[in-house]
DNA sequence: CCAGTTTGGTGACCAAGTCACTGAACCTGG
DNA sequence: CCAGGTTCAGTGACTTGGTCACCAAACTGG
């Protein structure tokens, strides 16, 4: 049946987080009495200045948070993958305060809802969920730290490469556009294009329309050693 | 007495930081058991890699907070005032992870220093404390969110004349070198050393050494408008 | 299969970071 | 008090990267 799927679907997920592999009995218990929700690739999950709704957990999908700039230029923040939190929603909880970034969905989410009293709730009674909700925030808050970093220090060839690299672990193409690659380095489309051009002439990569291929990965590694 | 006198001090800087205020009794109780801590200016305070060995509370002076990169260009991460924590120490405690900022002591320091075991206890015991320590992450994060943003989407001189203004609240002169104000923005001396230069010629700063003078606030607050 | 949309390519220009200096202002110890 | 070091600021030449205004090629849905 369907709940046994979304059952198996939860426990699975449990499982797979590092973090959240950690959370005790009772709170398992407690989460796989919600009910996930299907939400269809595109939706914007909150915009700036949105009110949450709730703690949102991640069951399968990924969600992306980006930061836009008045010139159209949008710059990702980080990735939601399964397991993991929308951890500016959890802010909005606690502090009332609310955040910049938008949340979009890059593909079809299954996820998690918890309302903001069982969030206080389970705050208050499992040490294992304190430390599942504050990881998840550390982590972020280091995604973001990184990012800075990133941006304010290195090259965009670096952090192409770097890019590339990471997005291809396994040797597969990168299905990126140019100007999705763009908004995960924070540089520009037209940038980004002029240095894959690059890449290409120095048969470091082959490109499609939509995708990198990375044909001597040597050499982005090398590129990446001055650093 | 020395004893009186923290007293003093500790239960002024709980009435005057804005989430502190909120602590319970219990909690206060707790907190004024621990002894402050006085640190001279300069002292730094962890750096990249370093495991802490509590979780800080600044009771009076400033701490920086700021990353470097491989040029020695510095960028200011965001400032620990008296009432604040040094958050990157909390993920530590909590999730073992390290981060990759340094902290310095901006100016000699009173600080108090919650050890491991008191801080999980706390945590445990006082939903007024998860809610201080939660609004402490939510802030930073929203602190080094809002630097990325400059950083990647505002121009020079916006981010200068914001910088400005902002060390400038009540009129008084900016006493930082060019050096240090562009690790407030994120830029590099030179840069700031020639946007200062334009900004005199057109009689809107008055500039000596090691300090920023605003002559014409209102012609500053103009060049944010556009933003 | 054609119109509209996405994606990618390009030149010109401007903003900003870097390098390698120079000089000026300041501290500090004899 | 002044000599020498140190910190701070100014400057030119150069390189990188972002922006603007295009155009062209590749896809996609009726």
């Amino acid at each position: 049946s369907g709940g046994f799927q979304r059952m198996q679907q939860e426990q699975d997920w449990i499982a797979h987080s590092p973090y959240a592999r950690l959370l005790d009995e009772r709170v398992r218990a407690r989460l796989l009495t919600l009910k996930p929700v299907l939400v269809p690739q595109g939706t914007i999950l909150f915009r700036p200045g949105d009110e949450p709704g709730g703690f949102v957990l991640v069951l399968s999908g990924r969600v992306g948070v980006f930061l836009t700039g008045k010139s159209g230029r949008e710059i990702l923040l980080y990735s939601v993958e399964p397991g993991e939190t929308c951890v500016q929603t959890t802010v909005g909880l606690i502090g009332g305060r609310t955040y910049s970034g938008e949340a979009i969905a890059e593909s079809d989410l299954v996820a998690v809802m918890i309302p903001p009293a069982l969030f206080v709730e389970l705050m208050a009674q499992s040490e294992s969920f304190r430390s599942f909700v504050f990881n998840a925030f550390g982590e972020r808050l280091g995604d973001v730290t990184r990012l800075l970093e990133m941006v304010a220090f290195v090259t965009v060839d670096q952090r192409l490469a770097n890019a590339l690299i990471e997005r291809s672990r396994t040797g597969e193409k990168v299905e990126l556009t140019h100007g999705e690659l763009a908004a995960v380095i924070g540089s520009s489309r037209e940038v980004v294009s002029r240095k894959l051009e690059k890449l290409k002439q120095n048969n470091i990569v082959r490109l499609e329309r939509g995708a990198v291929e990375i044909v001597d990965r040597a050499a982005l590694l090398r590129s990446l050693e001055h650093y």
